[in-house]
DNA sequence: CCGGATCCTGTACGATACTG
DNA sequence: CAGTATCGTACAGGATCCGG
């Protein structure tokens, strides 16, 4: 391996935190842990159902489907059962008569809050960019 | 809950400035900020590209096209383009024979840095727990 | 109320060949 | 060396209807 270091203490940093993972190899697509991280958030409204579990606490279907109307019920289901499946999201039936469901964040979940509210933070920066190059 | 994990400090600060901003009403797929994020970093290959170039900084088509055999030519260059139109990659092209174009990240891009570490961090600790879970 | 089954469409990705 | 051009495929997302 050819090592040409020219350092910004940023990258030492990541150096560091990368030191004997991932980083060193030839670094295959399936086995990039932020793919890992990509692929649970990247459906289409997964981070919306996310942000809006996150901030209102214990939810119903129905009111995750009202306050995200553009869904259709098949998606909004597919995307929460992924969630669950990935342990992020948690589901609770309750079996009665209408039926009624109920979608929580996990504890586990929780851990990616600060990585989705510093997506947030950074898309908004990122979106007036390319506003002021317009 | 246990802080196994230490966030950097950039992304501690951004979860105060998030407080209380983020996460309001109706959020449309096309308005949210994480998916502004989310969205340049999703190509297959994004991630691993800027892994690469954030480790080794400045480096040639072909140094890159070497380090991930995988990826086809087309994809390489279509994805560096994508990278590039967002502000986040810098291409320079010397107009010699043969042909030279290096790429690198801006320091506007630079700037991802730390999502990308807490993802890649939060990714391997996901990986590991779908094993144990197994 | 919740969600499964079916059918349809756009597009991300890939294999291969060609060029200045 | 660093790309385009062309063609082909798989899969995510959506519309709609059905069911417990």
């Amino acid at each position: 391996m050819n090592e040409k270091y020219v350092l910004s203490s940023k990258i030492v940093s990541l150096m560091i935190l990368m030191e004997g993972t991932a980083m060193n190899e030839h670094i295959k697509p399936d086995q990039c842990q932020v793919q890992e991280a990509i692929g649970i958030l990247v459906g289409k409204w997964k981070p919306i159902i996310l942000l809006h579990l996150m901030k209102e606490g214990t939810q119903r279907f129905s009111e995750l489907k009202r306050e995200i109307p553009e869904i259709t019920q098949k998606m909004l289901t597919k995307q929460l059962r992924e969630l669950e499946a990935e342990g992020i999201v948690d589901r609770k039936v309750y079996p009665e008569i209408p039926p009624k469901v109920e979608y929580s964040i996990t504890e586990y979940g929780k851990e990616l809050q600060p990585i989705l509210e510093a997506m947030h933070e950074w898309g908004e920066k990122h979106a007036q960019m390319k506003k002021e190059r317009a």
